[in-house]
DNA sequence: GCAAAAGTGTTGAAGGTACACCCATGT
DNA sequence: ACATGGGTGTACCTTCAACACTTTTGC
């Protein structure tokens, strides 16, 4: 936190305006059952650099911030040309502008997305568009990326976690139905620990945010009933942030 | 969050960098007794626009960011600009970036701050470079600003009261030592409602957070004991984005 | 002595954790 | 029948809110 010396805003201006540019990127979260693991763990698309800086490094999608478009709408079409999936939740994580975290000057306004795994070709490795550019990785043992994209992933998933502990973004990676297995298993997947199951349904079950329903998933045991969530229950997330638009 | 086509990147960057301007805004809190009120209030100094757009309404201080200041430099240097004063806490709040917040395409990258009330000038109307365009309001009534910035406002308050439940914020209004109806006091006027005093002892005092002095507040009444805090105790506050830099 | 704030003790409600136990299904 | 996950009951512990109570000062 350096302290400068006053300047006159319109000059600042003028020379930002030629030098400063502002990027979109997005950390992409879904569910998947790792290799050599019983239990679910969260993955995320990265992009093949193609070119310097950090060529052939793996690096966030994202792209340019165009002058007509908004911020989320950036952070949508970036995510949607990597995926091809429109995400089940996305917000805003953190603006980075170092000046030296690229060799030009670069703001990165960085979202965060969630995505439900049943959403088909997000599991594969990949798509329509089968891109050998477009891989998905463990999130819980990266490679060296491109820039300060580690760091960001980093603090990305310090808010998933945190998030999942006073909101119900867990929603954001189940289908419209589950069972409580299911969801407990969410929860599981990003706390990165077990928890106990009779204490897991009566938490959820007196939050009042799941609305049972009269179906059962069948499966190798006894049968489990589905959920869905009440979408009357609006959980305090981002504050009056949510309220906009 | 409209889904818009693919572009290439490149074309996108190009009319990004010409028609773009990055501005950094803080919201500045601090406490202040408040006309007709026994209670402290919180109040922040607004910047009154001397041109268009919104010539005359009162606006966050901020100014553009230079292409070779950091965005927490630009927090520090703006903020420093409007008040004389460093802040005792200083944090990124969001970046703004809607097509239609300006005239002109402006994304602003707004941060919010704390400043100690007992920093003298902070709390008088003028400080030294005595300034009619910068004035002192209640954060609870706050007449309408320019942009969107009483959106902005509404939301750093929702994050001031977040984090002063989980996090050891208040000492950023505080000096050093104080006592622990002084602290309270910081807790009710962010909060908008009393404490228990024997409660709120028990619950500092449980968190290890203060360490008590063996100096003591003289007053009217029985002295109460004077409390500094524990820098010791490093509570789980931005996650991994406090250890950078 | 009295008012008022500093500081302590006690109680009951509420929520979380651990774990024993019963239920319903596929094999 | 039995293994396994679905689902219930319960006992214990911690935390929190309410509030009665004692202590120490200025006046």
């Amino acid at each position: 936190m350096t302290r400068t010396e006053a300047r006159t805003p319109a000059s600042a201006a003028e020379s930002a305006a030629e030098q400063t540019r502002v990027a979109v990127s997005t950390v992409i979260f879904t569910l998947r059952r790792l290799p050599d693991s019983e239990t679910a763990g969260v993955v995320l698309p990265l992009v093949r650099r193609t070119r310097d800086p950090h060529a052939g490094l793996w690096a966030l999608p994202g792209g340019w911030l165009d002058v007509t478009e908004g911020l989320d709408a950036a952070a949508s079409r970036t995510l949607a040309e990597t995926t091809g999936l429109a995400p089940s939740y996305l917000e805003q994580l953190y603006a980075f502008g170092d000046v030296d975290r690229s060799p030009t000057r670069v703001i990165s306004i960085v979202y965060w997305a969630l995505i439900r795994p049943d959403a088909s070709t997000a599991l594969g490795d990949r798509g329509d568009g089968s891109d050998e550019n477009v891989q998905w990785f463990d999130a819980a043992s990266l490679p060296r990326l491109a820039f300060d994209h580690n760091d960001i992933v980093d603090y990305a998933l310090w808010r998933l976690r945190n998030k999942v502990g006073y909101s119900r973004i867990a929603h954001g990676l189940l289908a419209d139905e589950f069972t409580l297995a299911e969801l407990r298993e969410v929860y599981e997947a990003i706390l990165g620990r077990r928890l106990d199951p009779a204490n897991f349904r009566r938490q959820v079950e007196n939050s009042g945010t799941l609305i049972p329903t009269d179906r059962f998933r069948t499966g190798s045991h006894r049968p489990a009933r589905l959920y869905r969530y009440n979408q009357d229950v609006e959980l305090a997330d981002r504050g009056p942030l949510d309220s906009r638009h």
